[in-house]
DNA sequence: GCTCATGTTCCCCT
DNA sequence: CAGGGGAACATGAG
């Protein structure tokens, strides 16, 4: 479940055990994920050298060595994981074996990048264009992306070079959090500004704490996969649709057009 | 067997 | 040109 918060967690794994640890040995057990390199250039360029900085932006996680910069993207169902006593499962495409474990990346959809740069590249020839972090993002600046957008709110938000880092469930979260439609356009007024600014932040904070989105029951994430789902906020019927081509869950009483009389919970 | 899936990219239509 | 919708990618889950 690879949004924001889930590389941000991967991030810390390798920030908190794998930096500044010579890599003693690379393992490529399936090269379809990587973009731009082969399995032997990734092993030459990253054994005998040490990650010295684990960065983020957006969902994608940067790791910086020495002349050296692994940019990785983990698609829809790719993982992070550190591991002491490395025993191989199906869906494992990298291992990197410090002295006393190992950083594996997983992906069974194999729908996940990896690529290996020179130090001095910039990572956007992988990312591609990438807009501020969704974590930092200040009002002003959220108002300045969106008053120039012409889409729909939530096709706004899935778009990494508008905002990096929000994808599907995150972006119906922040949504359904600050009570706005998402098929309506971006152009949000002052006070849906604040009120979407406020859900980010809080959507953002909280589930970077958990290392995922949370799926308690004051969540709509936690609605999802329910076979009557229930608006956590006013216990209406929540309905899925179809927006900017994502499956959207949102509850069209709280999300309603404002003027609606009983619309607002 | 079938449908759907948290991401991204490309292609076609309006 | 801009935006929306759908398919494709590869594979597993229900």
């Amino acid at each position: 479940v690879p949004e924001l918060p889930d590389v941000e967690r991967f991030r810390r794994i390798v920030a908190d055990r794998a930096v500044h640890k010579p890599i003693v040995e690379v393992e490529v057990r399936n090269d379809t994920i990587l973009r731009g390199t082969s399995p032997r250039a990734v092993r030459t360029r990253l054994v005998g050298r040490a990650f010295s900085d684990a960065n983020r932006h957006g969902k994608w996680l940067i790791l910086a060595a020495d002349e050296t910069q692994l940019v990785a993207h983990f698609g829809m169902t790719g993982a992070l994981r550190w591991t002491s006593d490395y025993s191989r499962g199906d869906a494992d495409r990298l291992a990197i074996r410090f002295g006393d474990g190992s950083v594996i990346v997983s992906d069974p959809r194999n729908l996940g990048t990896i690529a290996v740069l020179a130090g001095a590249d910039d990572p956007v020839a992988v990312t591609g264009p990438l807009g501020p972090d969704a974590r930092d993002i200040g009002a002003n600046e959220l108002e300045q992306l969106l008053r120039t957008s012409r889409r729909s709110l939530k096709a706004t938000l899935l778009d990494q070079a508008t905002i990096a880092g929000l994808g599907n469930m995150l972006s119906d979260e922040v949504l359904w959090q600050s009570r706005l439609d998402p098929a309506r356009r971006a152009d949000v007024d002052r006070s849906e500004l604040a009120a979407l600014h406020r859900a980010m932040r809080n959507v953002l904070s909280l589930a970077i704490r958990a290392g995922h989105i949370p799926r308690g029951p004051t969540w709509l994430s936690g609605q999802r996969g329910e076979d009557d789902p229930i608006c956590p906020r006013c216990a209406g019927a929540l309905e899925w649709r179809r927006v900017a081509a994502r499956s959207s869950l949102w509850c069209p009483r709280c999300q309603g057009n404002r003027d609606a009389p009983g619309a607002m919970c």
